[in-house]
DNA sequence: GTCTATAGGTGGATAGAC
DNA sequence: GTCTATCCACCTATAGAC
């Protein structure tokens, strides 16, 4: 009852979306393998027939976390709030859906190039190209939605990454909140 | 030989400056009791009598190196170089010696706000308070510093730590320089 | 492909001699 | 205060049954 290649896909999967919210959670060395396997509700040995080791799952679960989030915070929906001032309405939601309580809390996973920064700065070639590659993907699709110069993107991306990941080692609510306001307006002064 | 307060004294800083050190390359995670008191010339039944575990040390060193750091980049010493537009000379040396590669090589260390954010909202309450702290303190000096509004304070300083903490995890070196450059116009433009 | 069992290594913390 | 020796818990990766 399990030997379809369906049903192997569907392992994996079980396995990429686990891993991704334990590691945004945990980092890369407070995740155990049995913690993931046991979240994908399997066991330890079942792992080693769909990765290598655990630093081929943590790019694998990076990738596959960072393109769907980025894919669901540009909004290829319809659903999409009344625009404001003068920055197309995709943009404004992507920042908004980004730099939101919702999103540092962490409750539904989170954006690994903000949650992981330094996590995987200490981390050898490969995780750190993997990296790389979603950052340049990002910066292309951030280029393609608001019209400004590559430097300013670039502040716009750190603002981003940056602020998520300090707003959540800070503990005080309040500072939080300052944090995700002042980047947001930042932003918006750039475009 | 090693009784006297002094001694003890000394070992402790010892140990916090190799702490420190180590914490900025690997986070905490991955550096070891046995490693921090090798670099400190001492091994590891020697520890417990400075700190009570390796939690305690983290915080002792990343407010060690956090203040060191700062009293170092906004520069009390003489060998100021020329004033550029109309930025107050200390913060032009602090965002050029922050955003700068040697920092972000780590070779001698590195900022512990920059280099451990990911890996400090991971930890427990009293590790994110000590961050917090910190951060609070940047805040007020960098409000000193420069005359311009707090969300734009709060915005600085994003680009500051995120700038290094992305441009650290990447791996383009080209890409890392774009990087800090963007942050430091993006902080001039700010001014 | 998934399971149980285990090998093999690491590292925080403590005990006790000096 | 610093040392050596040890306890104990944890975790990656593999072996082998089903």
């Amino acid at each position: 009852m399990a030997w379809s290649p369906e049903h192997k896909q569907q392992s994996r999967e079980r396995i990429l979306k686990a891993a991704s919210r334990l590691f945004a959670a945990r980092g890369f060395e407070q995740t155990g393998i049995d913690q993931v396997m046991a979240a994908a509700d399997m066991t330890r040995g079942a792992f080693y027939s769909h990765f290598k080791s655990k630093a081929e799952l943590y790019t694998e679960a990076m990738t596959w976390a960072g393109i769907r989030r980025f894919r669901y915070a540009l909004g290829a929906d319809s659903a999409d709030q009344p625009t404001v001032d003068s920055a197309p309405p995709s943009l404004n939601r992507l920042v908004e859906t980004y730099l939101s309580e919702e999103h540092i809390s962490g409750q539904h996973g989170g954006c690994p190039m903000a949650f992981l920064v330094t996590d995987i700065a200490q981390r050898d070639e490969p995780v750190r190209s993997c990296y790389t590659r979603l950052l340049k993907g990002m910066l292309g699709k951030m280029s393609e939605v608001a019209q400004v110069d590559r430097p300013q993107v670039l502040q716009n991306m750190v603002m981003m990454i940056g602020g998520v990941a300090i707003a959540r080692a800070v503990n005080d609510p309040e500072l939080q909140q300052e944090l995700l306001n002042a980047c947001k307006t930042g932003i918006q002064d750039n475009l």
